[in-house]
DNA sequence: AGAATTGTTTGACAAAAGTCAAAAACGGTT
DNA sequence: AACCGTTTTTGACTTTTGTCAAACAATTCT
């Protein structure tokens, strides 16, 4: 998790502390299609993006593509359990978009939490939001028809829109490319 | 979430964090279809099942219960979000059987993160499992039909299939009720 | 520019899942 | 045992979504 003047105040964080934590991030640069992170590797870095558009998928038994989650802008990349608990990860993550971003290596971020005891409190909460995320997202598969779950993503996420593929999307809200193309023509 | 012999080794902890933990709970009685929690309350308590079966649901817009969860026995109920941030709770919890819990307050639970760091940790890891398996459930929405969702449910919680409605059940794999009694019958 | 690749739309059809309403089965109560 | 409310099953039908294949459009590569 990148440091911001929000966290660093939200938690307290002495000045001392907030330079040694902004001491551990580098930059670093993924071009478009790149992978941040590959199914079966360790996630060695939390990353932050600066700037551009990432994704997250896995692939299903007929080996499609199914995206998991967009990190856009200001958004936090992390394969949580690959990066927490040093596990293979199960999920891609690659570039749409030429991207750049502020990383964390594995060893720096377990420094923090040793020095800075706020830092396991920030990360707890940090599961906790990806943990309420996600009970969202499976509502609305829950609840909701193709169409609305569309709906609902281009509220949430106009600004991705126009930045990825019909197929990305699709899979994402769970539906047939061809049926997402007959969604939108609706409109 | 109870302390016990496996969380102990884990996170090293001593004999006095372990009693000191321990002291901290109360058993609890809930009867069939009394509430643990109501939507709109703040969840003051972290639950431990020891005997017995609850869910958790919301109601979507047409007041229909949408189960979010079951917590047979040696599982932890707690509604996150509210929980940790004294908010009010958008999910009910409700006993399906008389069950037997034994709870810690929000208070008495803070007591532990200030005095036992490893609690930090320990509920880190918690929150970070949890949003794990929200992720395997929004996968199974994304990738699975509604018959397959039926046999995953069937063989991870075989013990609840028969404790509990067809009904309650229906919404939690997220198919109408007449849909998962065709299901059954096919097989 | 032209070829090759990738992404999107469309049509005809099939399968999956929802709706409505009624009947049947079940569980608890008196 | 008869009654009540709730849950489950079933039938007839509709709607939603997926499948396959082809055409079309856009993008990248040489």
């Amino acid at each position: 998790m990148k440091i911001d003047d929000n966290i660093a105040k939200k938690y307290n964080l002495t000045e001392e502390e907030i330079s040694l934590t902004m001491r551990g991030y580098a930059p670093l640069t993924v071009r478009a299609n790149e992978f941040f992170l590959k199914e079966g590797d360790i996630c060695n870095y939390i990353g932050f993006v600066i700037k551009g558009l990432l994704r997250s998928f896995i692939y299903d038994d007929y080996a499609n593509e199914i995206t998991s989650d967009f990190f856009p802008e200001n958004t936090l990349i992390i394969s949580f359990d690959s990066f927490n608990n040093r596990v293979p990860s199960k999920e891609n993550i690659k570039a749409i978009e030429n991207s750049e971003l502020m990383v964390i290596s594995y060893e720096k971020q377990k420094e923090l939490y040793d020095k800075i005891p706020a830092w396991n409190l920030i990360c707890r909460d940090l599961a906790d939001y990806k943990s309420r995320e996600m009970i969202e997202r499976a509502n609305r598969f829950q609840t909701m028809s193709a169409t609305e779950r569309y709906q609902t993503f281009c509220n949430e996420h106009p600004d991705i829109l126009q930045r990825t593929t019909l197929g990305s999307i699709a899979s994402y809200i769970g539906v047939d490319i061809a049926t997402l193309s007959r969604i939108r023509k609706k409109k």
